[in-house]
RNA sequence: AGGGAUAUCGCCAAGUCGGUAAGGCACCAGAUUUUGAUUCUGGCAUUCGUAGGUUCGAGUCCUGCUAUCCCUGCCA
C-alpha cells in the first residue's frame, strides 16, 4: 500500500506538459535528443541531463538520439564524439540513431534561403563590433542595421554568394530580421550564419558557412522529428527565438523546447575550461584522471553507473538553481556497492601482527564470504598464517576505555578467523608500533566462541606471507574545492590537486586472491578494511574502487 | 525601456480543484550486528523569501517588495 503511494508520487514538471500534449493531441508519441557539442568529455553534470533525455524517451516508449551539436568547426573534434559515445554507452543508455547537426547543414541551409524569400533574413555586412554596438544594450534598445532593407533578390545574391567563398571570414553574416528593440536581445536581428574557413570534422572543407546555434537547433530538432527538446535554463531567453525560426520556415509540427536546472555538485569542479587546463597542463594523468569529474574518471574511480543513475533519480527536476550535496552522490554509491560489491580485505597502513602460539609453519584456509549482503554471492578462501598485517590503526598501546579494537590484554575478533589477545608490541627507534605480539585462541575458528564469550570488535586481516604489496591511492573527494565556481580559488584548487591532499600508500597489503591488482589503481572502499571491486567494470584490470565518505560516525571514533 | 526565470527544513524536493506541510541526503537517539559499517526503529518545518489583502480556511488566489540566477559571442 505504501510502496504504492511511493509510486504513485507526482510527476514532475517537465512530465506533466509531455502528460498534456500527448492529451491535446499536439505530438501523438515523444521523440528526445541528447545534444552534446563535440568540444569536451562528459562530466556528472551531463549525467542529469543524459538520465532526463534518455530517461524521458524511455518512459513515453519513444526513442533518443544522441545528436553532436558541430556546428561550430573551430571548436570541435572527433576525438570526444568518441568518448562521449563510450560515456553514455557506459552508463547504460541505448540511443536511437546517432546523428549531427551537420547532417542538417542541407536543411538549414535551405531554411536561410526561405526566411530570406520571406523577407525574415537579410545579409549584414557590419563588423563584429559594430553589430555588438547597434544592439544595443540590456536597458537600451537596439537600432536597425543599414542592410537592413535590401531587397531579396540582393540578399538571395550575396547568400550565395558568402556560401561561394567570395567574401572573407568575417565580412559578412546572414541575419533573421525581427525586432531590433526587443527587450529580449535574442531577437535584436540574431547572426544566423557566419562565414568561416575551417575544417570540419565531418563535412570537412564543403562549407564556408555555418549556421549558429539558434537556427540550427530547431531545424535539427524538428527535421529529426523531435518532439520535446530538453535543455537548461540559459536557454530559456533563445525560446522565443527557436519558436520564431520554425513558425517562420513554416513546420508543421514543430518542437518544442523545455527548460530544466542544470545540476550544480558542491567540491566538484565541472568546467570544461578548467578541466581542460587540468589535461593540458599535465596536473592530471587524462581526462578519465580519478580526480576528475568526468564520467570517464568516475569510472576509473569506481563509481557506477547504477548509483550515478540512481544519483539523477534522486535529485529530481525543477527550475531552481541548486547545489546538491556531494554526500548524495557518495550514499547512492555506498548502497549500490554494498548489495553488489565483492569484498577483499586490505591493509592501508600495515603493522605485524604475530601470533605467539600459532604454529610456524601452518598455514590454513579461511572461508570468508564475498558479500556479506549477499550470501549468493558465495565464499572466497583466504590464507591464514603465524604473521599477518593488520591496520596501525587497529591497534592502541593505550587505549581509552570506549576503544573496540586491540590493546594490551584486549580480546578481538579476527575477521572469519580467530579471537586473539594482545600481548605486547615492538616499537622502532621513533616508537612506533611496528608489531603486535598476541595469542590465540584455537577453539575460536571461524570468529566464533564455543563458551559464547563476546568480543566487542573485530578487525581485517591480511596473511604476511601470502599479501600482495601495492601502491595504493586514497582521494579525497572528486574535487576538493571549497567553491568551483569562484574563479579566484582556481589556484587553490589546482594546489588541492597535488599530492597533500592525495595519500599515497606504497606499502597497503592486499589479500592474496587479488592478483590482477595493478601497482597505481585506483579504488574504492566502503568501509575500514575492505576494498569493494567493482562489479560492473569490464576492464582488464579490477577497478579498484574507492572513495565513498566514510559516515561521519566512523570518522569522529577514528580520530 | 530592460527582459526572462526561481524562492517550501543544513542540501535536494513533493505539494493537481485553496482544507490544515510527502520523501531522500545529512544529522540525533535507541535496538540488532563477525569490522563503531550495514540493517532496523524513533526524532528532525505550527511553517512555506517578505509585507499586506481576499477567504470560515492560503505554500497554494490577489497586490506590493526583496534576494538569487540567466541574457549585450560572427560559442553552444
Amino acid at each position: 500500500m505504501e510502496e504504492n503511494n511511493k509510486d504513485v508520487i507526482s510527476r514532475n514538471f517537465i512530465e506533466e506538459a509531455i502528460d498534456k500534449d500527448l492529451e491535446t493531441g499536439a505530438y501523438e508519441s515523444v521523440q528526445t535528443r541528447f545534444p552534446p557539442e563535440p568540444n569536451g568529455y562528459l562530466h556528472v553534470g551531463h549525467a542529469k541531463a543524459i538520465c532526463i533525455d534518455f530517461g524521458i524517451a524511455e518512459e513515453y516508449n519513444g526513442v533518443c538520439n544522441l545528436r553532436f551539436d558541430d556546428t561550430n568547426p573551430t571548436k570541435e573534434d572527433t576525438e570526444y564524439v568518441e568518448a562521449i559515445m563510450r560515456d553514455i554507452e557506459w552508463l547504460g543508455f541505448k540511443w536511437g540513431k546517432v546523428m549531427y547537426a551537420s547532417d542538417y547543414f542541407e536543411d538549414i541551409y535551405e531554411a536561410a534561403v526561405k526566411l530570406i524569400k520571406k523577407g525574415k533574413a537579410y545579409v549584414c555586412d557590419l563588423t563584429a563590433d559594430e553589430i555588438r554596438e547597434y544592439r544595443g544594450t540590456l536597458k537600451e534598445p537596439g537600432k536597425n542595421s543599414p542592410y537592413r532593407d535590401r531587397s531579396v533578390e540582393e540578399n538571395l545574391d550575396l547568400f550565395a554568394r558568402m556560401t561561394n567563398g567570395e567574401f572573407p571570414d568575417g565580412s559578412k553574416v546572414l541575419r533573421a530580421k525581427i525586432d531590433m528593440v526587443s527587450p529580449n536581445l535574442n531577437m535584436r536581428d540574431p547572426v544566423i550564419y557566419r562565414i568561416l574557413r575551417a575544417h570540419h570534422h565531418r563535412t570537412g572543407d564543403k562549407w564556408v558557412v555555418y549556421p549558429m546555434y539558434d537556427l540550427a537547433h530547431p531545424i535539427s530538432d524538428t527535421v529529426e522529428g523531435v518532439t520535446h527538446s530538453l535543455c537548461s535554463l540559459e536557454f530559456e531567453d533563445h525560446r522565443p527565438l527557436y519558436d520564431w525560426v520554425l513558425k517562420e520556415v513554416g513546420y508543421e509540427k514543430p518542437s518544442r523546447q523545455i527548460e530544466f536546472a542544470r545540476m550544480n555538485l558542491n567540491y566538484t569542479l565541472t568546467s570544461k575550461r578548467k578541466c581542460l587546463k587540468l589535461v593540458q597542463d599535465g596536473i592530471v594523468s587524462g581526462w578519465d584522471d580519478p580526480r576528475m569529474s568526468t564520467l570517464c574518471g568516475m569510472r576509473r574511480r569506481g563509481y557506477t553507473p547504477a548509483a550515478i543513475r540512481d544519483f539523477c533519480d534522486r535529485i529530481g527536476v525543477s527550475k531552481a538553481n541548486s547545489v546538491i550535496d556531494f554526500a548524495l552522490l557518495e550514499a547512492c554509491l555506498r548502497e549500490d556497492l554494498n548489495k553488489k560489491a565483492p569484498r577483499a580485505m586490505a591493509v592501508l597502513r600495515p603493522i605485524k601482527l604475530i601470533i605467539d602460539n600459532y604454529p610456524e609453519d601452518k598455514t590454513e584456509e579461511i572461508e570468508v564470504e564475498v558479500n556479506p549482503e549477499d550470501p549468493s554471492m558465495g565464499t572466497r578462501k583466504v590464507e591464514f598464517s603465524k604473521v599477518l598485517y593488520i591496520e596501525a590503526d587497529d591497534f592502541m598501546e593505550d587505549a581509552p576505555k570506549k576503544y573496540f579494537r586491540l590493546k594490551p590484554g584486549g580480546e578481538v575478533r579476527l575477521k572469519s578467523a580467530y579471537y586473539v589477545t594482545a600481548v605486547s608490541c615492538e616499537k622502532n627507534e621513533d616508537g612506533e608500533v611496528v608489531a603486535v605480539h598476541c595469542t590465540y585462541d584455537p577453539e575460536t575458528r571461524g570468529g566464533q566462541s564455543p563458551d559464547g564469550r563476546k568480543v566487542k570488535g573485530t578487525i581485517h586481516w591480511v596473511s604476511a606471507a601470502h599479501a600482495i604489496t601495492a601502491e595504493v591511492r586514497l582521494y579525497d573527494r572528486l574535487f576538493n574545492v571549497e567553491n568551483p565556481s569562484d574563479e579566484s580559488k582556481v589556484g587553490s584548487f589546482i594546489e588541492n590537486l597535488n599530492p597533500g591532499s592525495i595519500e599515497i600508500i606504497e606499502n597497503a597489503k592486499i589479500e592474496g586472491g587479488m592478483r590482477n591488482l595493478k601497482t597505481g589503481d585506483s579504488f574504492q572502499f566502503m568501509r575500514q578494511g575492505y576494498f569493494c571491486v567493482d562489479p560492473d567494470s569490464t576492464d582488464e584490470k579490477p577497478v579498484f574502487n574507492r572513495a565513498v565518505g566514510l559516515k561521519d560516525s566512523w570518522a569522529k571514533i577514528k580520530k
